[in-house]
DNA sequence: CTAGTTTTTGTTACCGATAACAATATCCCT
DNA sequence: AGGGATATTGTTATCGGTAACAAAAACTAG
């Protein structure tokens, strides 16, 4: 590694004999120079090697252009696809994703604003709604904008791209009551991580409970239970409980798969024995034998609207218009494993 | 949204009486003030919301915390946990992963670099060991410390932590070939995009064909195969071609599930009809029934030891070290899919 | 050809922090 | 008590760009 010292714009200047604010400007997209001048100095930029620093561009212009992305974990697809199409999205305007990842935990979260705001982002985006009280103070006095998505918060801090989880466990419910199933379960964790994963829980509860049916079999952990182990886990217990359980929704696909796959070796045929149901449209679900039914968000399509969002509310010098609040519909996906 | 002006060290320092340069000094960890003013420098600071401007501190110190760090893909659980052991290694030195996704394109990759380099992160991590010669070029006249990791380079840039990928190809066809299969094939995507795919088949067919075995069931795309539907999809072709074939690998477990999902559908038993092995130890190839035999490489453990050599490498002022070489063991598991 | 307009380039003053050095204040020991 | 060492705080310059304004050059039209 050679130590030389990075090349800056005034070492560019030199070379061209331009003054600095000239680089400058022949390096931005949306500043003028003479065509000439523009070549002769990307040329001597290209040839001395130089990058731009955007540390020192961003403290003088006031953009850096971060957005400040924090998704519980970064590894899960729903997520992923939420941040490419955020990605995406975004890159025609010039801004890129700064990402974080909590583990679903809410002090970490708390923690991770914190340093992210460090970066002077020029937005700020948050899955879910529930936040500790400092945080949202965090937020609040950030002074840009702050997206929650991934859920449909009673009182939203700024804009919102999400969508009721509750319901998505009420439209999953009455799927389940509507092919004939009366004995049913959930598999899913407990409040305080997976908060969204508790709120269709409790959609799902109020809903078979309006249908009159018993509330007994729910699983429930301190964990989250998100994963193909915990959901093959929490099967067995669940059947050992209650073997003649004819339906189960689980919190995540990825436990509906594991839940599965305890049934199979238990010699349980699905939907036969017993009907699976999961939630988030993973691959696992539409590849599975039987295919799985689930719920669609549209992970994608929420960073894609989230950056849609930020570009305009970036747009909006006078910041006249309203907070935007978007509902992403939920898609019901029925496959063979609730095939009544 | 209030529109206030963020605080900077000054409000800090008018606020306390004291100068700037104390406010500065009492919000770092290295640096010494008096106990007393510490506490009433970080009590103003709490009061008035001050949050430090990290563009400015990286501008003046020439020190971002920023380690930039490029993956084929957000959406994989190996990168996604190596990830995770970075961010985590790194984080105790007050350390931040800026991440970025290639898509598995080498000019993405490139345009990347840039980018990334644009923020001056400390050090830049990148998956694999071949990139385009401009790209080449950025990194090793970024004046950082670079490691490549997930692959084992033969002209590597600086440091490295990774595996030969051929080996292990190797380990699974010799591993296949004990356990008595003779009808050996392998489901892939080519070598432009892959690479490390590419490798693993590489050495698989090289080790097939040191046991005379015939090498002409080898499925091959333009595209990478490490999708469910994309192994689905390739093993009915396979099939269809190659009826009688006792054994596959697969470029990824994601694929090896898809194969291992088509021979269900086709009434094959696994493992007695034909066996399936994959790459990666994903969660799937431990829950999938039959349990399917993989390869892992420790995905977390490599970003550990990325962010151990970082820190080292940063650490060493004198620049007197040689680029670390690490390579990772990469650990057969053997499962029923390929109980011969 | 000249005044007015537009385009191109330059000058100066920051953005918000920290490094390096300087100046006090405090401490400790003989 | 005095002098050197140590701890604490302040001053100044600077990191590498860009905004805002100013000046020079090129163009336009009457």
């Amino acid at each position: 590694m050679p130590k030389i010292k990075t090349p800056t714009m005034s070492d560019v200047a030199r070379l061209t004999g331009f003054s600095s604010m000239t680089v400058s400007r022949a390096l931005r997209a949306d500043t003028s120079t003479s065509d000439e001048t523009r070549l002769k100095i990307l040329d001597a930029a290209d040839k001395l090697g130089y990058v731009l620093d955007g540390t020192a561009a961003g403290l003088s212009s006031r953009k850096t252009g971060f957005v400040a992305v924090i998704i519980p974990s970064i590894n899960n697809a729903n997520f992923a696809f939420t941040v490419r199409g955020l990605t995406e999205g975004l890159r025609n305007s010039g801004l890129q994703v700064l990402l974080g990842y909590t583990d679903y935990k809410m002090d970490e979260e708390e923690r991770l604003v914190k340093t992210l705001l460090t970066r002077r982002p020029e937005a700020l985006v948050i899955t879910g709604g529930v936040h500790t009280e400092r945080c949202r103070q965090y937020l609040y006095s950030s002074g840009v904008p702050i997206v929650e998505m991934w859920d449909s918060p009673p009182s939203p801090i700024d804009h919102v791209v999400g969508f009721s989880n509750a319901r998505a466990g009420r439209i999953m419910a009455r799927h389940l009551y509507d092919q004939g199933y009366r004995k049913i379960g959930f598999i899913g964790g407990d409040t305080d991580s997976d908060i969204r994963g508790a709120d269709r829980r409790r959609g799902f509860v109020e809903t078979i409970s309006d249908f009159g049916l018993g509330t007994d079999r729910l699983w429930q952990s301190d964990q989250p239970v998100l994963t193909m182990a915990g959901g093959a886990k929490a099967m067995h217990e669940l059947l050992d409980q209650y073997p003649d359980t004819d339906a189960v929704m689980c919190a995540s696909d990825l436990s509906a798969f594991g839940a599965m796959m305890t049934c199979q070796k238990r010699g349980l045929t699905i939907p036969d024995d017993i009907a699976i149901a999961g939630f988030g449209a993973y691959d696992i679900s539409a590849n599975a034998l039987p295919e799985i039914t689930t719920i669609d968000v549209g992970a994608r399509g929420i960073g894609t609207q989230v950056a849609e969002v930020i570009k305009s509310s970036l747009a909006d010098k006078t910041h006249s218009k309203d907070p935007a609040n978007i509902d992403i519909p939920t898609r019901l996906i029925v496959r063979k494993s609730t095939a009544g």
